[in-house]
DNA sequence: ACTATTCATCGTAATATTGCAATGAAACAA
DNA sequence: TTGTTTCATTGCAATATTACGATGAATAGT
């Protein structure tokens, strides 16, 4: 079906598997790197960056920014984006609770 | 297309976007925290924790499995599913560093 | 006004993912 | 052996994702 049930999970279930999500595509990885990278805005130099066409660059940026994980200020004929870094943290804490699991448990059983 | 080009990404981004994919699912988190939670589990307990069908748990199981994040070991005609805590630990260092990346920068830019 | 540049959006094709009923395989009990 | 339990696999339908050509909107330069 291709549906996920998101309403017989909990919410911080959800959470985690939309940031997942959102890094679950290595385009979006590179994209990202490359804006912590430079550490100041691109905009369509992530099309030269990365081997994909614009409008495809243009969707990915597009799903980050909806899930608030860059913001983009336009300038001119082109549109910077950057990491918003408030978002950035509270994602990082969300996904490390989850990552840091196992430091309480104590041992295999299998 | 749906198909992710990955030839054109570095081997750490496409591991990061693989390991992200096996946690964008809410029932794959939900299996992973039951899994740490118990500290040891069988398939049939988690269809009854989870709301979803059996063949559709077994599914999400094998993918943890073929990434190696869970290991299944026979026991008569259940079978005992768990954390794999070495490759827990290896995955969780790869996206720490990616998590991670904004402690070295200073500030915005936008 | 005209043109070029830059990015967003639309439309569409190809592929991937999700979910489950039906069925199969293996172990166990009687 | 027969039936039961438990999990895996198969096959299929529904939906989501990815990619890009074509096109649109906005800005800047001439």
């Amino acid at each position: 079906m291709g549906l996920a049930k998101t309403e017989m999970f909990t919410d911080d279930q959800n959470e985690i598997a939309l940031f997942a999500k959102a890094f679950g595509h290595p385009a979006r990885v590179a994209i990202l790197q490359h804006l912590f990278k430079i550490n100041s805005c691109v905009c369509g130099d992530l099309v030269n960056e990365i081997g994909l066409a614009q409008p495809t660059i243009s969707q990915h940026l597009k799903e980050l920014k909806n899930l608030g994980l860059i913001k983009g200020d336009v300038e001119g004929t082109s549109v910077c984006y950057c990491i918003d870094n408030e978002s950035w943290s509270k994602m990082k804490k969300v996904m490390s609770a989850f990552l840091d699991q196992d430091l309480t448990k104590t041992g295999d059983c299998c």
